[in-house]
DNA sequence: AGAATGACCTGCTGGC
DNA sequence: TGCCAGCAGGTCATTC
């Protein structure tokens, strides 16, 4: 479900209420990904100061640690003044002075999992090796074009990998690709300077929009106020094979790109 | 090191 | 109606 807009939404309708409170519980369900990684005694009495974000993680800033939240491919959260009875797919709550925070996870291919600090976090390799943060300062063009460089796969791929940029997951990279007008099989190394800053702009334009929208809402994302987001209907391909685009009229195409479905237009995308 | 592949887990859809 | 194959928004470990 969530790429870097929807975990943004998510994080924004909720940090401030969840912030200055303090962890008088937690309450697990099935295994996700990880395990936590401490017992979940050491989470109460906590307080949680902030909520930031990492690409598609949730920072979740504890007084002696941090709690990061990932939401996989079927992830939510919700949070609310005091919880119903947990859910079949209701994984981990985190119940705190201001009200409960659910993390719902069919798939449970998400996680909450506790570190000490930012360092320890990377070095259980859950924030190393993340690339630049697109709605940051620090994804530079330039630095953007030399990573691409270095690397030989389809474009499609590299965005997916996150080790250049973060947060571009299936949609928005079949999104970005097309308004960039570049085709998702090209090699990241062979794009020319000018089309490599058209797809510089066309990350930064369409993440910022899909925030500005909710994030896309394709079969059940809602932020944690249960709200769900508009910018599926802005997507130009992601989910249309076979109908025409919307700049040329071709057909939308479909192909399989390392196991993902990638959409594009044969014609704008070149 | 970078690139390709399979694995994790559940639910839904479409075809027979 | 039932069953099965294939698909889904992510990312890690393993292999080459």
């Amino acid at each position: 479900m969530p790429e870097l807009p929807e975990v943004e939404v998510t994080r924004l309708s909720f940090a401030p209420a969840i912030s200055g409170g303090q962890i008088q519980q937690v309450q697990l369900g099935k295994p996700l990904r990880w395990p936590l990684g401490c017992a979940p005694q050491q989470l109460v009495g906590q307080t949680v100061l902030g909520v930031r974000r990492r690409g598609k993680y949730l920072l979740l800033d504890l007084s002696a640690g941090l709690l990061l939240v990932h939401l996989g491919m079927s992830g939510s959260l919700t949070f609310m003044r005091t919880a119903p009875v947990a859910g079949k797919h209701d994984h981990f709550d985190l119940v705190t002075s201001h009200g409960v925070l659910r993390l719902h996870d069919p798939r449970r291919f998400g996680a909450a999992v506790f570190a000490d600090s930012e360092q320890a976090a990377s070095a259980q390799k859950l924030l190393g090796g993340l690339g630049l943060e697109p709605l940051s300062a620090e994804f530079e063009p330039q630095v953007f074009y030399a990573q691409l460089h270095l690397r030989k796969a389809p474009i499609k791929q590299v965005l997916l990998a996150g080790d250049v940029v973060v947060g571009v997951g299936n949609i928005y990279a079949c999104e970005v690709l097309f308004r960039a007008g570049i085709r998702p099989t090209t090699r990241a190394a062979r794009i020319s300077r000018a089309r490599v800053l058209r797809l510089h702009e066309a990350i930064v334009h369409v993440l910022a929009l899909a925030v500005q929208q909710g994030g896309s809402t394709l079969r059940d994302f809602s932020n944690a106020h249960g709200e769900t987001g508009l910018f599926q209907l802005q997507a130009r391909v992601y989910g249309r094979a076979g109908q025409p685009c919307h700049a040329c009229g071709q057909p939308i195409r479909l192909m399989r790109q390392g196991q993902r479905s990638t959409y594009f237009c044969s014609r704008c995308q070149t």
